[in-house]
Order: C-alpha cells, then sequence, then structure tokens
DNA sequence: CTTACCATGTAAACCGTTACATGATTCT
DNA sequence: AGAATCATGTAACGGTTTACATGGTAAG
C-alpha cells in the first residue's frame, strides 16, 4: 500500500492521512505500523528518505520510491489477483449461532448488521456522488487514475449492497420460519421424507 | 471457531478436519495454531481434556467444552456482529494498477479474478446442490443448525455472485473505454466540461 | 516397502493492534 | 490556558504462517 501511495513522496504522516481517505476502506493501517515500515523499506532499498523542515511542526523525513521500490510496486501488480484467506468473523458468529438456541438472537444479530451494512454503503454512495457530481479532489473517472479508483469504490458498494441482500434474505426466511410454527397452515403439517424437507 | 466446533468433543486432529469441509471457506486454520490454541484455552479453564487410546494410530487428546468455555461461546455469540477491518488484497492491487499504464494489464487482472471467483462459486454451487439434494452429513436446512449453516453457504455463494457480477462491469467499462479511444465516434469526440465527464 | 493417513506438537518470523512516549505549533 | 493538529517513533502482546520434528498403523 505504502509503494502504491508514493508515487508522489510522502512522510509517514502525510501517508496515514492518505490512507485514511482512501485505502484504509479495503486495507487500515495504523501510524504505528506505517513509520516502522517505512524504516524497513528504506533498509531494503524500496525507499529513500530526506529531512525536510516543514512550515509547523517538527522536521518532517519525506519518502519517495527508488528504481527497486518502483519495481517492486509493478511486480505486485503484475501478480495474480490475491484473493488470499479471508476471514469474516460474522460469518462465523452466524454459523455456530444455533448454538444460542433463540431465534430473536439470530433475528437481533442480523437486524443490526444490516443496519451497520447500510451505513457503510450510505458512505459509499456519498462518496460516489461527490465523485460522480465533479468535486475537485476526486480524480476524473475517464482517467485511467480516476477508472480503477472509482471502481475500487464501486466493488465496495455492490459488496455492501450484496451482504443487505443476504440479510434480507435471512430475516424473509426467520419470518416464514416463524410463521410456519406458530399458524401452521398447509407449510406447517406438509409431511417430511425421511427427517427431511425438500426446499 | 473452536468453542464453536467443540460442541462435540473431539481432538486437534478431529477439529482441523472439521475446520476443512466447513469453516475454512470464512476461517481457515492450520494444525500449528490448533494445538497450541487449544493448550492455551484448557490453561484459561475452556476447555478441560482427556487422553484417550485411539483404535488406530497414537493416543488421541480429546477435548470438550468447560461451563466457562460454553459461557465464552454465547457471550460471543450474543456480541455486536464482528465485521472488523477488513483487508481485500485484491482491490488494493485494483487500485493502484493505474501504475502499471497499460489496460492490458487491467483487462487480464480482472479476466483472471473472475475465473478464480467462478471456480469458488462453482464450488459453493456443488455444496448447496448436494445439500438440497438430502445428502446425508449435510444438517436439515428446516433445522436451527442446519438453517445457520445453510445461510452461512448462501453468503458465500453471494459474494461470489456480486464479485462475479462487478467483474463484469469493470470488462464492460473496460471495453467501453477501448471502443472510445480506438474508433472514436458519437461517445469519443464528446466535448468535456472542465477536463471532467460526467457519466 | 513405500505411501498415505493418524496424531501431536515446537520454533522462527512476520503482521497488526494497543498503549505509551515525546515535543512543537496553531487555533480558540 | 487548553485543545487540536503536526510529527515521529517504541514496546508488549497476540495472531498466523511456514518449516521442522516425531512416530505409529494400514493398504497397495
Amino acid at each position: 500500500m505504502l509503494l502504491g501511495l508514493l508515487q508522489v513522496p510522502a512522510s509517514g504522516y502525510d501517508l496515514k492521512k492518505h490512507f485514511d481517505c482512501t485505502v484504509r476502506f479495503f486495507w487500515p493501517a495504523e501510524l504505528s505500523q506505517v513509520y516502522p515500515t517505512l524504516q524497513r523499506m528504506e533498509r531494503d532499498g524500496l525507499l529513500k528518505s530526506q529531512l525536510k523542515s516543514s512550515s509547523k511542526g517538527p522536521k518532517r523525513r519525506v519518502y519517495s520510491l527508488t528504481k527497486e521500490g518502483r519495481d517492486a510496486l509493478l511486480a505486485w501488480l503484475r501478480n495474480d489477483p490475491a484473493l488470499g484467506d479471508q476471514r469474516y468473523e460474522f460469518i462465523a458468529q452466524f454459523f455456530f449461532m444455533d448454538a444460542a438456541d433463540d431465534e430473536h438472537v439470530t433475528t437481533r444479530y442480523i437486524t443490526r448488521l444490516r443496519g451497520e451494512l447500510v451505513r457503510r454503503l450510505e458512505t459509499y454512495e456519498q462518496i460516489e456522488r461527490e465523485w460522480l457530481g465533479g468535486e475537485e479532489s476526486y480524480p476524473d473517472p475517464d482517467s485511467s487514475r480516476g477508472f480503477h479508483r472509482y471502481m475500487a469504490l464501486r466493488s465496495g458498494l455492490l459488496h455492501m449492497a450484496a451482504r443487505i441482500g443476504w440479510c434480507n434474505d435471512v430475516l424473509r426466511r426467520l419470518a416464514r420460519r416463524h410463521k410456519g410454527r406458530t399458524r401452521p397452515g398447509k407449510r406447517g403439517t406438509q409431511k417430511r421424507i425421511a427427517g427431511r424437507r425438500k426446499i
């Protein structure tokens, strides 16, 4: 991430700010990780730094890419997509939730989850509105840079929308299950074949 | 994860196998992590263990939940959904890909990404077919246990479908951009207002 | 006899978080 | 005078991966 952001020279502090308005949506990082990583990358020859006195506050150590750093970035970009091993704790909680033995726990869980996902979706939609509204500070979606960044935003939007759709599906099925048990109609009295009902 | 799986007593080796056919889709783990974690949890009073000689191979250390372990599991399930800080390296690669300055890199990247996502989607669809086909070894989706597990699978399915949809959108837009540049028609000659085109 | 599977671990390295530490400048 | 922001870091802890280490049993 740092190599990617350092196409313009910047200090650790700068980089953290850039992180927080762009990259953090798919890769958060703390200052306490940024500084040592910059030091290590300089040691490894991917970066070089210069001390510059700033207009306000103490001196800034401004990093920029070396040839090796730029090569490392390009190599990473040409790698296979790094899908890796994602960990979704919220799915795990849901997966084991039958142990709580209470449908209300599940309903409350999914409702809260959906609330948080909707909040995130709205954040993304707000950014998209500003972007397409032509705000300065966002790169033109017609440029190569703007296209890649804008589509990254779109990926977040579609991801949230899909997760919210799943929440709605879960809630729908929970309601149907509930109805089936409390007011048994045709559905509730269906025969099961070998203890298992086909959907 | 281990607490969730240990609703039935099991050894580390067993747990790893259960991981690999269920939990790993949203939380992978290695044996070298399972064993020390079980030891730590026993030290912390969440688990108790018994040495049992097995029919084949060496003795097995079989773990089961203590009261505290079960309470810890239930507390986790009643927590807020743990959305946490996801890291999506493949989005990061895409985000910075303008640095490669070559649209073919992007096209190839998204094509490969979509291939891998489709492979995963097909895995999930295969599992769903077996499940709904009434295979033994899958819990009844009408039971509480089966419902939670089946919907966890559905979340993976919808997730993959959404990601694939995004890939298709990216490819569509790349093709349109390409056409706009190589055979400029009405689209390609559109005037830009202040260097920025509204979509 | 060799391969695969059963079964349990340890060690080293890296990644990431939280908390701690320091000190200057600018704004209210 | 106090709060926010600029600016740079260290330390301790826990999670995760890769590689290493060991040895028994069963099937081809």
